[in-house]
DNA sequence: GATGAATGAGTATTCATTCAT
DNA sequence: TATGAATGAATACTCATTCAT
């Protein structure tokens, strides 16, 4: 590919994220996404055989790269506080929920194109839920193992718990944002009230 | 209205709620919605002005209905033990959410629907997003006053906690499910953890 | 189908046989259907599940009547004179051939809408091709068994090039005009040599 | 041109020649073409100004081989017998045909284009139908004057209805293969009819 | 001379909606 | 009240063609 392709391929890569985490995987049309990435429609088929391959390559883009951000955190235990690196690493996931959580509505109301990103080699399943859980049990495990986390809570399912928090949150303050409403929910706390039941008694 | 009308109309929004849900509100289209109904398509604008309207009584009514379950929770205060309690009210909130979720990803495609809905008379900003937050807090403020949740515990912050659970369960179950993989979440692990931080050391 | 639906029908096949005849399969489209026929483009989906099986629909409906045209011949044995009805049959087959030429012409050209033809039902591979030379046999038969053709003829044999005779004449006429030429072709002394080996001597 | 350049324009004419034959003229696409080539689409118009002289090129190029394979035949009259050259005559005409008619199928169905190829300086209009009727008259009328055909036969009449056979036995045979039929004609059969109305009784 | 990228008009088909019956 | 027919704008995608490299 030359270099003028390879720019025009990331202008659509980039104008299609825009354009379905706004308006959903039926409702984006190809009209649309060329117009945001200044090329003509024909073009987006030069590099894309179809909108659903289209999809899949920004949904598996954003997802390869926001996994990444998550997938060091273990490395953490045992440095700072573990309610230091517990509101960093929600704050880690709510930044990547922020990236992801649109685009996984958007292919969640196409069985087809969910069944295809399922079966992708690259974790697809995963990334389509589960995402960051995994790395989150993990930091939690190996802070067990230090004896900063409470040595009868169970890491996985302290894990969701965490987790559950910034993913609510993103996407219930996305719908209270598109509803007119504040949106804005304090994870904090929330975060604390699990840690109140994670951390040994001081 | 004729007991006719009525009796079309209660099949328009049954197979309505199933379509949407399915598809999405851009996906769905009219002439599956009518065909699931067993009408014809003319009908549907009979007893909606448009495809959005239809929408829009799909999710108030739905919303309606699910909000009753979940309102008269705080009552259950001081009976039983408060981990019964909530358990049970976390697979209420599931229930409520396994129903409302789909319609809730469906109109957060579409902006110019979730506004409406946000500007609906009835709650529709809040059963677009925090639906059972408020009454779970209330439980839970109750609870502390009859000193059976640590008096420490912020009951708004908890309730977000607790909520996000089902909140979470649902929404990537879903998504699991339609990625192929097994889906089942152990919510009951996450709420312990949960409820370890809200309980007064026995 | 209410009554205004089937005259709609009427004119799409009406249409579409112009169209399809003057323009091939490929090169006509749906838009100038419709405009031929005085309604919407959306009108024909209504009518046919899409542009193939409106083809088809035009091409057996056509064949069905030429066939009915010509089936009859053969009883027209014993009466006049052999040289009349055989110019007759010719004549006949010219018609059909005008009719039905530029429609197979079309089918031919794609090769999914061929087989689909002749995998119809009703004679579809007897229309695509030979579709009059079987009546031409046997009218040349049951003459043989009058004695008034040569018994030494073989009738099947006899049948083709007296058939190849119009079926030439309409097609390289067709092409001829297209072309700027005159395109008027002699087709009684061609019958006429083809006679003289046929009939019995004087 | 350059040699590279011959070479080029050589493998476009012959999978041009290949894909209008299959699919037509609109059926066929200049991607398609290109392919089959082994080309980039670009390169098409550096050979030919646009899709219509292609085909152009590609009809009058078979058009001029054929014509000269049929062309010297006359040369025959008074060689070996008349029926072995006719059925000889036949037989060329039966290949030339197989080659061009699908080319000339595909060139009617465009009115701009068969048109344009009529008014070619080439015999494009004869090309474009009677091509070999007139080689065949000539034959006839010098066997006439060897007296080896009938002096009451019409040339012109016998050419039209020898011609007509293998005319008809290829259009047929390949309508015929492409709806799923067996397709095989006797020619020969009729050739025989034919000339026993046009050689001298024994 | 040849390519790969880009274009914009055009293609078959579907959509939400209207209307006559 | 409900329907089937009709519409025309919109949709995803393809086409012949142009152009910079």
């Amino acid at each position: 590919m030359t270099e003028r392709g390879e720019t025009t391929r990331q202008q659509l890569l980039d104008a299609a994220t825009a354009v379905f985490s706004e308006l959903g995987y039926a409702g984006a049309t190809t009209k649309q996404i060329a117009r945001a990435a200044g090329v003509s429609e024909g073009t987006i088929y030069r590099h894309f055989t179809d909108k659903r391959e289209l999809f899949t390559a920004v949904f598996m883009g954003r997802n390869a790269a926001n996994f990444e951000a998550v997938a060091r955190l273990p490395d953490l235990a045992g440095t700072k506080t573990v309610r230091e690196n517990l509101l960093f690493l929600v704050k880690a996931i709510e930044d990547v929920e922020r990236d992801v959580a649109p685009l996984r509505a958007a292919a969640s109301t196409d069985a087809d194109l969910a069944a295809a990103l399922g079966s992708t080699s690259a974790g697809g399943a995963a990334a389509m839920s589960v995402g960051p859980l995994a790395p989150l049990a993990r930091y939690l495990e190996a802070e067990k193992r230090l004896g900063r986390v409470r040595s009868d809570v169970d890491a996985t399912s302290a894990a969701l718990a965490l987790f559950a928090i910034p993913f609510a949150a993103v996407t219930l303050g996305r719908l209270a944002r598109r509803a007119g409403a504040a949106g804005d929910v304090d994870m904090i706390g929330a975060v604390d009230v699990v840690l109140a039941g994670v951390l040994p008694p001081n």
